[in-house]
DNA sequence: ACGCTGAATGCAACCGATTACAAAAAGAAC
DNA sequence: GTTCTTTTTGTAATCGGTTGCATTCAGCGT
């Protein structure tokens, strides 16, 4: 009879009833009869009907998803800030879908923030262009953020944990201490590198030497080299990296060429991702509690979507994580 | 005026043309006449409209979007498969949205599977049910894939691998070569549990004594805790893990204690993620051609949504990645 | 001047649900 | 039995583009 996919008026002809009886039962069963309900349910099964949702965003003008903008999925970071965005987003009615803003051209990116597409946008990508999200959809910016976009920002206090990290190492006797930053312009680069300026110097230390790098593992590994090109006095003890994947690549390098960590350089990340607390040594860090983050930015953007128009700031709390890759300054330099 | 988001008609009445001419310009822009062209452009321009695509996918009967379920997004071993895929759909017009089947409850998938939510889904997820998945969407498996359902295949010889991992071993003169297997009833697992006894036996090597395993991390460090409960003299000399996060764990793990890798034991995982080949000692591995398995399957997806209906499997070559985690078998057992 | 062809455009039905409003049915009260 | 509520159901407009078919008009041949 029928090969194509049975619609409403389908079910509605086989129960005998109407389509907004159908209609009812599907999005609002407390109104209609229970022998209704029972009629046009038992139709359901038989058509075998499933609802489109295209037809029904169009008329709700809604979509009921949320897209989440990550500017690198390979970074194990981001899964973590996704994880907590579900937990919230799904008991209330939304569901996520991700996309990595590497991935996809740019220009296509700004096609997420259609109404017709999302009904609200998580970005984690601070390098997204401020004009075009703006007066679309509703935006929450979770960890990293856009300069000129007024959207609630859901962050931790990057500054104060790159203090953190830095008296940490301080605390150990540590008085040559570089940096390895963060992609020049980033907004979290720029924090910690300001808190390790803003620590050394509230303790009387030369500014660091600060090599570059790009968050990446790569990045690390080439800093690593850096450092083992200055000569062995001039060294720093002890070396604070803005993310941990750079630390990681960092002490695989220096190791590489027979460096102990921390006898001859004690290494800090920033981060707290899984796997560094594995290695060996395992990693001194800064923790951010990303379930958190993503919990709330996902509150947010709810909030928002619900009217709410404080574009106001979170900032959620980080932990220093004592591990093996930071030690005392050694005594007799060797 | 209009507070209202400008919609077509809108557009039409200033350009002075109908609602039809705009779509066409929209969407088929060389049948219109190049004057009227301009001016339905410039009109787009002065009403700053933006299309609806609720509204066209409605009449199109099409997303323009395809969705990939993705176990688990904090392993980073998916995004460069992610990445793959995205390079193939994004010139073809379609944008690829990600979902982490662990984080959304297991019924909720289903709904991705429709389609008016995506026009097909890539499944990299084995565990999924067979039977919610057929009959709805085009499909193609990648990496992992469910026994009962027929669709496109896009995966690596698991069983090769496992031989060549094992093999490797074997040439390094060990003969107590352990296993730790992946979660029991997935697929990867068993192919490669498969290929360790297949190697084994082929070379006249007693079966492989097998550690559970669940491919994170932490199993990987209580697979290292059993592997150091195991007396000295009756400890395998060599272990091959099924994935690359539990080498890594397991590594930690007996470092931690003060074994040293490749001397004390020699380690193998599967898979090459990126971080590995920065550990120290440098991982030996088996590299799986992530990229090329996206593009394939998101190839393959593509064929589907064109109409071919052919089930057939993609194969893809595997790769012996030798490092500093695997070497000769010391010769005097300490 | 007249018919013919093809390009450009308009009319209006359509995609598949939702929902304001109206009508019908069922109870309640007297 | 009649009137007034309250509940249940149906009618038809609507969400916002798309497209088959019809129409208009310019250009061309004879």
């Amino acid at each position: 009879m029928e090969h194509q996919r049975p619609k409403i008026v389908d079910v509605a002809r086989l129960a005998g009833v109407s389509t907004a009886t159908v209609s009812r039962v599907l999005s609002n069963p407390q109104v209609v009869s229970a022998e209704t309900r029972r009629l046009v349910e038992e139709a359901i099964r038989q058509t075998g009907y499933r609802l489109n949702l295209a037809a029904r965003n169009l008329r709700h003008r809604r979509t009921g998803g949320v897209v989440a903008l990550v500017p690198n999925l390979s970074n194990p970071f981001f899964s973590q800030i996704l994880a907590g965005i579900a937990s919230v987003l799904a008991p209330a009615g939304y569901n996520l879908l991700v996309a990595d803003t590497r991935a996809e051209g740019g220009e296509s990116l700004l096609a997420y923030a259609e109404p017709s597409r999302a009904d609200g946008l998580i970005v984690l990508d601070g390098s997204l262009p401020a004009e075009g999200l703006s007066r679309r959809v509703p935006v929450v910016l979770a960890c990293e953020w856009i300069p000129g976009l007024a959207a609630p920002r859901v962050k931790i206090d990057n500054r104060q944990g790159a203090v953190m990290a830095v008296e940490h190492l301080i605390e150990l006797g540590h008085t040559r201490i570089a940096h390895v930053a963060g992609p020049p312009g980033n907004v979290l680069s720029e924090a910690r590198l300001a808190g390790t300026e803003q620590a050394l110097a509230a303790h009387g230390l030369p500014a660091p030497r600060v090599f570059p790098g790009d968050f990446t593992l790569e990045s690390g590994r080439r800093a690593g080299a850096e450092w083992l090109a200055v000569p062995r006095a001039e060294r720093p003890t002890a070396v604070f990296l803005a993310s941990d994947a750079m630390a990681c690549g960092f002490i695989g390098e220096v190791q590489h060429h027979g460096i102990t960590v921390p006898r001859d350089v004690s290494v800090m990340g920033f981060d707290d991702i899984e796997l560094v607390a594995h290695m060996t040594p395992p990693l001194s860090t800064i923790r951010q509690p990303r379930e958190a983050i993503g919990r709330h930015a996902a509150q947010r953007l709810l909030d928002r979507i619900a009217g709410d128009d404080r574009a106001d700031d979170t900032v959620l709390p980080v932990e220093l994580v004592r591990r093996g890759s930071t030690g005392i300054v050694a005594e007799t330099p060797v």
